[in-house]
DNA sequence: CGTATGACTAGCT
DNA sequence: CAGCTAGCCATAC
């Protein structure tokens, strides 16, 4: 049974990104290691086997736009959530030199 | 096992 | 700013 280092990677990561703060895929991916497998990432939070653990919905595009969302109404409540956090948002995107996560 | 898909990104118009 | 194209990856079926 082979772990998905990749997905098992990129679940870890997203875990550890504070609450009031977002990553974007581009910085999931190149911390998982493969820079370019942002669209890989992608899957893996929409394969999410636990949102409760995993807060998939830090995790936002490159250009600060949500992307996407699997739970209750998609966008709208990942939005929802990331406001309730503190995540700053101009419209419809996320002010992501305020509130990207700081990795370290 | 091979094909298709997708919550991406960067570049160009 | 918005829209479209091409490139790249891992997963799902």
């Amino acid at each position: 049974m082979s772990i998905k280092i990749f997905t098992h990677k990129v679940y870890s990561l997203v875990s550890k990104i504070p609450r009031g703060k977002v990553a974007t895929y581009g910085q999931i991916t190149r911390l998982a290691g493969n820079p370019k497998a942002a669209r890989a990432v992608g899957m893996a939070m929409k394969h999410n086997p636990d949102t409760r653990c995993i807060p998939c919905h830090r995790v936002v595009a490159s250009d600060g736009s949500l992307g996407g969302y699997s739970v209750g109404k998609g966008i709208e409540t990942k939005k929802e959530l990331l406001l309730k956090e503190g995540v700053v948002f101009s419209k419809n995107k996320v002010q992501m030199p305020i509130s990207q996560w700081n990795a370290r």
